[in-house]
DNA sequence: TAATAAGTTGACACTTTGGTCAGGTTTTGA
DNA sequence: TCAAAACCTGACCAAAGTGTCAACTTATTA
């Protein structure tokens, strides 16, 4: 089985000619997010990740041992991109910037993501069975490291006592619902398609909200 | 085709001898509503459902003409629940009571249909290809009807100026996501399977979050 | 440039699965 | 009591879908 990259090492600095391995695994991997992503594992079929990657079935078949391999070659995919928001919420920073950023950031990413964000949310509603123990241990890493900017913050006076991690609950399932429950989203704002502005008031609202709720009397700006 | 029900009347109050077509298309909803959200559509056997159901296959289909007319049978019976919980959204309370009684309810009532929850959550993701133009319609007028009190709500000076529509939505994803998202919930708190006490941290941390975000200054209880 | 590795592909094998059907049994109602 | 309606079901089918394979072409490299 052939089917380990070749050894020799690159000739040009820039990729202008991509190797074929390389460009087939990416389109395939492509087409598989928007598929997977709007039929699911089992509704997703072969043919039509093989037609939307322009390659034959049996094509895809070189390059991955079946359906399964793909989906989990997306699924880590995914995660690489998942704490991007998070990066935000730093020590360093004033509670009030850091959470406004984060929430703006994540529904942003949301809005600019919308297939890959559907396809976690459907993955983890199915149990996170294709989740692997290093990319949960990774998230769990992640959120801890972000709990602990939190608890400093309350500990030393800048917002009023709440659980971290519900806290987060909150952010994230707050910004995640409108790329991931859009039909409701839209039902709920008598719109049929979130638009700019939708997305605007919605950080403005999630965050007024939530540091309204959080920051001391009298520090709240703007 | 003999599918319609009989005519015959009711010969006890009490439904002790059950019709054998209610019962048996109750048992088929019910294993279908345990498949469908464990499984998806896609994902969901007839076979699983018909054994699940102690019926042989067959006779699901003597009942139902395909696996389409028994999804939408389980969607229909799912939005039956919907608006309990904003029952408490009523205009005759304080919005302290009412916002926290809402909360509250609409997670207890996930926590104890989780498998409800997740299909609902599944069939919006998917694009909501399945609801009714009935059924949406009704959630959009409830919708409305509750937007409505809060709006009055604010207007009376006794919560501070919000979009409605926005705040219905951080209550609603909020509320889903123990459930719908249990894996990721689980990670973030550190425990491997919710319990009674996750469930009131988290009607705690909504609650103060947003009240103390959404009352007048000195308006807050407890 | 020749030999080997990598990539390509149509055709096919095999399984699963939604759905059908003919002929059976049970229930109902007059 | 008996005919009609309702219900039941094993056996079957056609379609769809995953995965395989042998023969072929293209790329690489010594």
């Amino acid at each position: 089985m052939p089917k380990q990259p070749s050894t020799k090492a690159l000739k040009n600095a820039g990729e202008i000619d991509e190797k074929i391995r390389a460009r087939n695994i990416r389109e395939i991997l492509k087409a598989a997010t928007e598929i997977f992503s709007r039929k699911g594992f089992d509704g997703a079929r072969i043919a039509e990740i093989a037609e939307a990657s322009g390659l034959p079935k049996a094509n895809v078949y070189y390059y991955f041992a079946s359906k399964e391999e793909i989906y989990r070659a997306v699924i880590e995919h995914l995660i690489e991109g998942w704490d991007d928001a998070f990066a935000h919420i730093s020590a360093d920073r004033e509670p009030q910037d850091a959470i406004r950023s984060y929430i703006a950031a994540k529904l942003s990413y949301t809005r600019r993501n919308v297939i890959e964000s559907r396809l976690f949310a459907n993955e983890i509603i199915r149990g996170a069975q294709f989740l692997s123990r290093k990319d949960r241990q990774h998230m769990r890493t992640v959120t801890d490291e972000k709990v602990k900017v939190i608890e400093d913050w309350i500990a030393a006076g800048k917002l009023l006592p709440v659980d971290p991690r519900h806290l987060f609950i909150m952010l994230w399932s707050a910004t995640q619902f409108y790329a991931d429950f859009e039909p409701l989203a839209c039902d709920a704002l008598h719109t049929t398609k979130l638009k700019s502005l939708d997305y605007s008031v919605a950080a403005e609202t999630i965050s007024e909200t939530v540091l309204r709720g959080l920051l001391p009397v009298g520090q709240m700006g703007g």
